[in-house]
DNA sequence: CAATAAATTAGCATATAGGAAATATTTCCC
DNA sequence: GGGAAATATTTCCTATATGCTAATTTATTG
């Protein structure tokens, strides 16, 4: 990390997470039963499909025992669930039907020395994009101190001006309204205005 | 499903994963190591942090030993890392240093009865978002055959004109340029161009 | 090269996980 | 309801993870 004008410095670009202190038991015991019976199998079945004790799985289940990693990997593999997808908080239905809208101006203003954003749709949380538009208000790439640079892909719009999109692996490269960029957030990157009025952009981040 | 006129038929928008019965060592100890060092942590003060034993966080990292849940669970909480991170494989694009201009109007053309689509980005593979611009062509919602539904969220900017956007769950809203919608893209959902003009938006859609 | 810090290993004590079999509980059929 | 089969839980023993202390090895630094 570096980057001395992150696009969104407080910003954490995070997964589905949310929050991510939260202190949530985990109960890794339940969470194994609901798969196992799920999948519509029981103690006997899965214990021959992992390779673990009968026992062994009632007392994961039952919050008995602690399993070792080595146990988990079996689990996992034995009941062809990934590893991540085991601890991922119960996924709440990710059905919903949720909708936020952001009328023109009426983001969140985050202004930094060298662009000014504006971060929209804020109220919804568990976003796997992240839109803002952005005033590009660097007039020269020294305004950065370094490269910005975080995890993600990113999808840029130019709406409004004359610009100069620098990325750490390419030349340097001009846009106007219209022309859009996809790049992978990880390798450095920084805007700068052409024209005599601010630069307007939309960016997209996905982590 | 259901979709007369989905927003993009053919194109299957995929998250970052690629295959996925990749079977991997996922090791641990290793992973743990890095978490460590690019936290700047020594074996000491790591054990502090987390409430295991020097020694015991050694024989982690080298494998000598399968970490107990507990143990992993001390582990995320003392390195403020979540589990699920900790076991996500080390993503394997995650270097590249990818990116893709699209002039204003040189996407890929993709009409449709109601919809006039422009793809962005197309020649970029495995992105976590689909980018693209929209002419609305349809006037009412009768237009649309049934609601246009798929997975995933999706984020959409009005460039130019007026539009309707007709939701399964909530009633019509007016937009303008500049507004912005975030929704999950399994609500159904419409446009409907309600200037004289055909309204323009930007899409951008992440499974 | 010396001095220091950090990491690995060893040995031992203890807590706890894992496996096999006994016991308890539930399910289901008559 | 009773009894048998299936399923789950508990018991007991062994294997192993964890903590502690300390010794040894391996970086780091001046």
């Amino acid at each position: 990390m570096s980057a001395e004008q992150p696009d969104m410095p407080e910003l954490k670009i995070e997964s589905g997470s949310g929050l991510q202190a939260s202190v949530e038991p985990l109960q890794l015991g339940k969470r194994l039963r609901e798969i196992r019976q799920s999948l519509g199998l029981t103690l006997e079945e899965a214990s021959q499909k992992t390779g673990l004790a009968r026992s062994t799985l009632s007392k994961i289940e039952n919050e008995q025992i602690s399993p070792t990693f080595t146990a988990v990997q079996k689990l996992a593999n034995g009941l062809k669930i990934d590893i991540p997808q085991l601890f991922a908080k119960p996924r709440s239905t990710m059905a919903s039907g949720r909708r936020v809208l952001t009328k023109s101006g009426q983001g969140t203003p985050h202004p930094t020395s060298t662009y000014e954003h504006e971060l929209l749709s804020t109220d919804l949380a568990r976003k796997k994009m992240v839109p803002f538009k952005t005033r590009v208000r660097a007039r020269s790439f020294d305004d950065f101190g370094d490269w910005v640079r975080h995890e993600g892909e990113e999808f840029l719009l130019v709406l409004e001006g004359e610009l100069a999109l620098y990325t750490e692996f390419y030349e340097p490269v001009a846009m106007v309204a219209g022309d859009s960029m996809y790049y992978d957030a990880n390798m450095g990157h920084a805007l700068v205005s052409l024209s005599q009025k601010d630069a307007l952009v939309l960016w997209v981040v996905a982590r």
